[in-house]
DNA sequence: AAGTGGTCTAGACCACCTT
DNA sequence: AGGTGGTCTAGACCACTTC
């Protein structure tokens, strides 16, 4: 039994089709590599016009669950191991999806003026007060990471400990408490050597080799709303992208 | 004087006015964050169909250049540094984006059998031969990293020293003499620390810090076409990537 | 020749924002 | 109310692949 789709539902048709399809290929309904039904035979199956119908298959296309070859069909993706492609994942997110629980601990919560570095990246006039969070985040119950965030808010929209806790994930209070959904990020990565402070945070000896993360995170209209630093300890993280043409 | 759509140029009209737009944000003919004219004028403008306007604004919203706002327009994106975002770059692209004149010498060209884990990452039977490729590459003419390449080609589509020295990007080799266009890639990073190998190749002392970097590169289709490893020196790399939802 | 995806048209109505 | 982007229709012709 296959769902269809429905006209009085308020998500849109093209949306309604992709998650029927998508399900599909989760499920394994389709093998990898073969095609899937064309588009005017879709158009038939669920009576929607062929334009919506390609605005469907777009999207997965573009989340690389299906590919198009040009006179011959649209295929389903051999699927490697995570399905999330490229995603802004948050550390807890991206931990969880790897099987390992994640924790954490506050260090710190507070309003700073930070580094002029750090005013550049965001873009704040010089004197300017954000947010900071620095918190030791932990894989299993053991540290894997040391972050500090500066987040460039209003001080209206303040964050709390308790929002921290209940949370979770700073990225799901940013979404449901100011409505700022991350859309685009830069990072990059490089290598460094723990100082006597941050290995002790670390449990690790000191001059171990760490990754280091920086992330500058920008919303839906390309504002930039947050600067990270993450030490990741060498032995315990692995960092991994997906990416695309 | 401003370009127009011409109905019998091959390029299709969605990717004819897509250039036109790029042209003017290029060219600072619209502010960043300023509205571009709307989707009806355009259709006045260029006597193209909606649905065709709406398709090119589709891509340059992918790529990065425009946002939309609902109920409110389009929009010129602030360019960050680079405009290219999330390109699948190589090394020899990636430095000269940096300024930094990139150099390589090749240490092994030849057919071999693989470790069965690289097998398994090309999808190929056990026994299988690839391309395999060593590189010392340089950067202003000191080594910043060590790159072990392993392609799946057929015997028949042999490259040569030749054909590396004078091409020095690998991927345009497999783009002009096979036609194999890279897609996608999988990526992962971590840290290691250099054996007494590896450290005399990179002119550092032993125990030194590395960045590994592991790469599953996929073509067209999706399949698999090349397996690298390339241990960067920590003093002097820094990997860059851009993330977008 | 028949089937597939790629491009394109000329409409329509809706949801959202600004005035 | 009027403008914007978001969704949708029912067609059409083209380019490419397969038989």
């Amino acid at each position: 039994m296959s769902r269809t789709i429905d006209p009085y539902n308020a998500l849109p048709k093209y949306y309604q089709l992709a998650s029927i399809l998508r399900q599909k290929i989760d499920d394994g309904e389709w093998e990898p590599r073969s095609p899937i039904p064309s588009e005017r035979q879709l158009e038939q199956l669920y009576n929607i016009s062929r334009t919506t119908i390609r605005e469907a298959i777009d999207h997965l296309v573009r989340q690389g669950f299906l590919y198009r070859e040009h006179g011959r069909g649209t295929f389903v993706s051999p699927q490697k191991l995570q399905k999330g492609l490229m995603e802004l994942t948050s550390f807890s997110e991206d931990l969880l999806k790897r099987g390992i629980q994640p924790g954490q601990i506050i260090l710190e919560l507070s309003w700073i003026v930070p580094p002029l570095k750090v005013l550049q990246k965001l873009e704040l006039p010089a004197g300017s007060e954000v947010l900071c969070v620095k918190r030791i985040r932990l894989g299993d119950q053991t540290p894997i990471g040391l972050q500090t965030s500066y987040l460039s808010l209003n001080r209206s929209q303040n964050i709390t400990r308790e929002d921290m806790e209940s949370a979770g994930s700073l990225y799901r209070i940013l979404a449901e408490k100011f409505g700022i959904i991350p859309s685009e990020a830069d990072e990059t990565l490089e290598v460094t050597l723990a100082t006597p402070e941050e290995a002790s945070m670390l449990e690790i000896e000191p001059g171990s080799p760490l990754l280091l993360n920086e992330r500058l995170l920008f919303s839906q209209n390309r504002t930039p709303v947050e600067f990270v630093k993450i030490l990741y300890r060498g032995d315990r993280y692995r960092y991994y992208v997906r990416l695309s043409r």
